[in-house]
DNA sequence: CCCTGTGAAGCAGTTCACAGCG
DNA sequence: CGCTGTGAACTGCTTCACAGGG
């Protein structure tokens, strides 16, 4: 069992899976670490680094058997367990991660989606009635969610944070851009779309500036 | 002008500039880069620093001028220039981020929206038509669109990025979850909302195992 | 002979700690 | 005397380059 993986690795690893998944679909039975970092747009000595963490299943002169690596990125990730997921606040991004089907393929189906404003409760979204928070204690409870994603207003998102929490989910994505406190045992994920767009604002701007070169690629 | 600012202080930036708005808006002065890093989850001594790539604009003993800093951050990220953006792909995930208002606010509208399937074409967003992919040149060229967001299915992908920028768009965000080849004159990033959660699965899993420590926190 | 696995070098980002200014 | 600005130490990630197995 894989243990004590860098940060840095571990944020590559779904992308060699998702290159994996195809490769093993186009029926390939092994692959090189030149052209796994090819399809995952890294150089190939971090590939073979990186899969070093996992153990050693390279066969030298060869390459990984496609399978195995498979397998083995599926354990270090833990997608061998299911992760129910629950998604809280049912707006725009709310609505549209719940209908998203990228989610559920990919071993955490969304089994619940709760809002705090009463005529959202109710409403179906995909097959899945929208609950009000009040229910997310015992929705975690019934259905052990692991996974809670938070798209609501920033205003709001700490206490859904706490509740989340309380209620004993094991790790938090959010959306919302703000800074939330959690327990330093839950995990916690953000994705802030607009900060992306600023980031890109810099080097965009940068670019057109004529000096020195830049911009990120990939 | 600031220039070559390292990319681990620029992606920190957006975050510092939002802290910044609340503190304006809430009548601060000045702020003391304690405070500041209190509200941006992260230490002084890295605030600090990241602040000395701007150039010098904290007083010491007292701290920041708060409308001075939010300048000089803004001059830094271009958001003095307003970046047009076009979605392509209206999809679920297209039209959430379509309606999604936090773009708009800070210095982003979305300014079209295009798709590929005709039935698609000629709906209404938000007051925005959909138009079809063929316009994409077009319409970059008429509303002076520099930033596309790509809101498709993997597959399609690749050829809307070429598209993106033969039509002359300046920078991309990406939530295909697919790598790109863009020249590297075309800051890319890209946003996986399915990576994120497999990231999540290694450090909850790691919780739930009895071995040292770990999370993510913040 | 090819391709993995890995020490070692190199580089970037973070944190420390303190000099110096208001 | 408080808080900034920054050299210097440190930590972690990336890249190189090559030994060694199939």
């Amino acid at each position: 069992m894989a243990r004590d993986i860098p940060d840095a690795t571990v944020a590559r690893l779904p992308i060699y899976r998702r290159s994996l998944v195809d490769l093993a679909a186009s029926g390939a039975g092994t692959v090189s670490s030149a052209a796994l970092a090819e399809l995952a747009g890294v150089n190939a000595a971090k590939v073979r680094k990186d899969l070093s963490y996992l153990g050693t299943y390279g066969v030298r002169g060869v390459g990984y058997d496609v399978k195995l690596l498979l397998g083995q990125i599926g354990d270090a990730l833990g997608l061998d367990v299911v992760a129910p997921v629950v998604i809280v606040g049912m707006g725009n991004l709310g609505q549209a991660l719940a209908r998203y089907g990228g989610f559920s393929n990919r071993g955490f189906p969304i089994v619940a989606l709760v809002d705090a404003a009463s005529d959202r409760v109710g409403d179906e979204v995909e097959g899945i009635e929208v609950s009000h928070v009040d229910q997310l204690p015992a929705l975690v409870d019934e259905l052990e969610i692991s996974v809670g994603i938070i798209a609501t207003p920033s205003a709001a998102a700490q206490s859904v944070a706490d509740m989340l929490v309380d209620a004993g989910v094991r790790s938090i994505l959010s959306f919302a851009p703000t800074i939330l406190q959690v327990p330093d045992t839950v995990p916690l994920r953000k994705v802030d779309l607009a900060t992306e767009l600023q980031i890109l604002g810099y080097y965009q701007q940068r670019e057109a500036a004529p000096e020195s070169d830049a911009g990120k690629s990939a």
